[in-house]
DNA sequence: CCTAATATACTCAGATTGAGTATATGATAC
DNA sequence: GTATCATATACTCAATCTGAGTATATTAGG
């Protein structure tokens, strides 16, 4: 959709870059590929969740990944996709790039200049197949790994009892590493994304939320890496299961980029199947973003920016009223320049 | 800004991917970034161009690029600032990953397995040094490449007298390869890229239509690379300077990422100055964008939202009224969700 | 056939937006 | 020094959009 598909990388290309740089300076690198399949089922937003060994803290969940192997394809997505289908059973549609992933490990001994694992995450998009169909994995609501992203049932209680105060005592200890390049403080960074002292909350800003529980030492992936707040881990409750490698990180990337895409995309479509009421639409668009939405100005918007088209007939027990049934009309991507679903909460 | 500065990718996940994935597999890839480096220099957006030794199709300009080595660094963004200011002399502020390449060329030899390069592209701002700052390298108006982005003096000629009949005689032939997961014709891609036939354009498609005259083999890279309907290259007139490498597609992502992100994030103060009046915004605003906008609602919006504050100077000599002068309020990244210079093309 | 539950339609005030006119103020020519 | 120009800045107004409410339609269930 929004992927660079048909461009090539010459062969000419590749060869120059090698011949300018000195082999000695380049250590060596895999590619690891990881995807986050999101899909939502009974109006829960999932991923794909792949089950390993647990880990030196205890995980045991990750995203489905494998390696990039430039032998057997051509592109990135291809790769993705083929490893997808034969791991999962899942045939992806919407697929984008999310982010490269490429630090080092802070416990890593300084000198060490072994393999480094480059990993590329993507999104995927997908209507939830039920978990017969799946070879391996199991679709996990999201909100198991980020509670505090929950708002479906207003403000999540965790934010208030757990993560307030450990983040403010987290903000009033100098920074270890003071960095002069850093502009905002501790407090301020804690303010804006968790929204407290009356800041608003973002939804989108679901990855500098884990990143800052990542370093004030608040969930556990930080404490396996080794980072030196996390110390005291063992009297830290558990803020969402962990997951193993950086897949949290990954996932937080994923959930943000669907938050955001879905209000200047048509990308909510993928999550749906071909013929739905406009009320499933809200509620999917509703697990994906948190807050309630006004059903009847949700109904306005989408209509108005022609999304979709009636297909005439109706869904009837629907406990009132027959819903009429509706279809994406894939035509706005060719009428409109940034179609999407340009929901801000509202009530009811 | 947004990226994701902290995390830190544990040892153990490193170790846990390589140890599952069978080393025959991987074949060894060299990591390469890419840094499209922005500036606004007199009103005309500019990127840092380094001439290099002329490829096989004659282009000479590029990127500054560098390999990525573990060793020395620990992270990708940490990398590309080292070898940026070794290379060029430029320090870089604000600075945000674009997108991993990472196709294998189609002239390439099937059975090639040998070294792949993936590049990472990033996009970073700055304000213009004059050139004699440059240790290496040039500004270069970005137009240069991309001549038909420039709509600054209305619609670019060369969209009617060159890409409008040569596209459309591409898209009335059929596609090489009928790939039936195409779900958009020629046509309509062509189209809606562009703006043909009444469609409107939008200013942030510019990699979807450097990658259809790619696709169409219109571009000098098309044909470097070997594409089958670029066969006939010599009697093609030139659309923009080529670039080396894929450092063409890199800076079209580039653009269309600044284009976006002006207008929900305040990177435009990048690229000035600390002080400067509202009108300088503006004309860098339009040297971004292109059309131009209404001038009594760019400073409302300005204004309003909160972005800048007088510091109680003006600046004389402006060729009328003294202009007061503003500098951009930092504490807005703290008070909005998603500030940004919200603004849409209009008249004078 | 009455009631509950849901779907859908309509209304209205306040905010936002596009676009215009009017005024302020220094530079410059004479 | 004053008329004129050029630019900056302020104000106005109608059209549209938005948030949020009320009203009506249509089914199921007793």
């Amino acid at each position: 959709m929004n992927s660079p598909t048909e461009l090539r990388r010459s062969a000419v290309s590749a060869n120059r870059i090698v011949a300018l740089t000195p082999r000695s300076e380049l250590a060596s690198v895999e590619i690891g590929l990881n995807a986050a399949i999101v899909a939502v089922a009974n109006n829960e937003p999932v991923a794909l969740i792949i089950r390993g060994e647990s880990d030196v803290a205890g995980a045991t969940d990750g995203l489905p990944f494998g390696p990039f192997s430039p032998r057997e394809h051509r592109t990135f997505e291809i790769g993705l996709r083929d490893w997808v289908r034969a791991q999962t059973g899942v045939e992806l549609g919407y697929a984008e790039q999310l982010y490269t992933f490429g630090d080092r490990g802070r416990s890593t001994d300084p000198g060490d200049v072994g393999p480094r694992v480059v990993s590329i995450g993507y999104l995927a998009l997908t209507e939830a197949k039920s978990s017969f169909e799946l070879a391996r994995g199991s679709w996990n609501s999201w909100y198991h790994y980020f509670p505090w992203e929950d708002w479906r049932k207003g403000r999540p209680a965790i934010l208030e009892t757990v993560i307030e105060p450990r983040l403010r005592d987290w903000a009033s200890r100098p920074a270890t590493h003071v960095s002069s390049t850093q502009p905002v403080s501790r407090q301020e960074r804690v303010r804006i994304c968790f929204g407290f002292d009356g800041a608003s909350w973002d939804e989108e800003k679901v990855l500098e939320r884990f990143e800052l529980l990542y370093e004030a030492g608040l969930v556990d992936e930080a404490a396996r890496d080794g980072r030196d707040s996390a110390k005291t881990w063992q009297e830290r409750p558990q803020l969402g299961t962990p997951m193993r490698f950086d897949h949290r990180r990954i996932l937080a990337t994923a959930i943000g980029r669907v938050r955001a895409k879905i209000k200047y995309r048509p990308v909510i479509f993928e999550l749906m199947p071909s013929e739905f009421t406009l009320y499933e639409l809200q509620r999917t668009v509703e697990a994906i973003l948190g807050p309630h939405l006004h059903k009847q100005n949700f109904r306005r918007l989408v209509e108005g920016a022609g999304l979709v088209e009636p297909t005439g007939e109706v869904r009837m027990r629907t406990g009132g009223r027959p819903a009429k049934l509706f279809r994406f009309r894939r035509e706005v991507l060719l009428e409109r320049p940034a179609p999407g679903v340009r929901v801000k909460p509202g009530k009811s």
